[in-house]
DNA sequence: TATGCTGTATTAATACTATAATACACATAG
DNA sequence: CTATGTGTATTATAGTATTAATACAGCATA
């Protein structure tokens, strides 16, 4: 069965629509190789009950990331990561992928008037790795 | 006229709704006192224009946050920030606000397996004060 | 008083998101 | 073959988000 125990979660209050929450989390998690080509990923009834939403949320993200090419689909089994995906995604290009969360918390940052280091020292305490 | 010249941004693509980004960023400018207690905010109509959006998305955002005590109406005028707000905004209250956004990074940043100097370290590449 | 500015109410239409309950084709293990 | 597990399609329902076009009451001022 290759468990691979991934966890998606989903942050119900933040208005984001959760297929698009899902769709996020499985893109950063193939970019950063969490999830290799091949490698299956939970069924939609799984996810679906340990998130306590609608199977075709999920069956919905799973679509739009077959279409655009992150996962293909194997029929009667499920859903796997695809095996020809452009190259080994170097920091560079995963830092990328990030850019839409950091021009977000500067831009909140400024709008509370939290300055560069209070922001800074903020992080450094909660990002434990 | 008093023209505070504050500007309000969004984010067309990100999925969160227009009058809940609209609502975020006045809260935290009052938050900050960037938006003084009796300041008057742009008019529906003008902040419609500017954003290319429609006028009852931004006074839908207005309503919910004259409901939520941040601002008071003045009828046939405009909306002020309301002048009985709970005292001065500490910077650790402030910081409060800021959580979310926080815990949203480092959840990504960890998926995307982008460690916390890295993180630290194009932040502070991109956060000009 | 007339004009022009406020926010808001109304009605209608459209689109998106999510749920529920079934059902189906396919694969695989027993 | 049977049972169980895939993802998906279907239909219906509901709530939310957004737009459009009008209209109205209140305020300010020329």
């Amino acid at each position: 069965m290759t468990e691979q125990h991934i966890s998606l979660e989903i942050a119900p209050s933040s208005g984001v629509p959760i297929y698009r929450q899902i769709i996020e989390q499985v893109r950063r998690m193939v970019a950063s190789k969490q999830l290799k080509p091949g490698a299956e990923l939970p069924s939609v009834r799984s996810v679906a009950q340990s998130l306590a939403v609608n199977p075709m949320t999920i069956s919905k993200a799973y679509s739009l990331l077959e279409a655009e090419g992150v996962l293909q689909r194997q029929r009667g089994k499920g859903m796997i990561v695809s095996s020809n995906l452009p190259e080994s995604q170097s920091e560079d290009q995963r830092l990328h992928l990030l850019q839409p969360a950091i021009e977000q918390i500067i831009t909140e940052a400024r709008q509370l008037e939290i300055g560069r280091e209070t922001l800074l020292k903020e992080i450094k305490a909660r990002y434990k790795e």
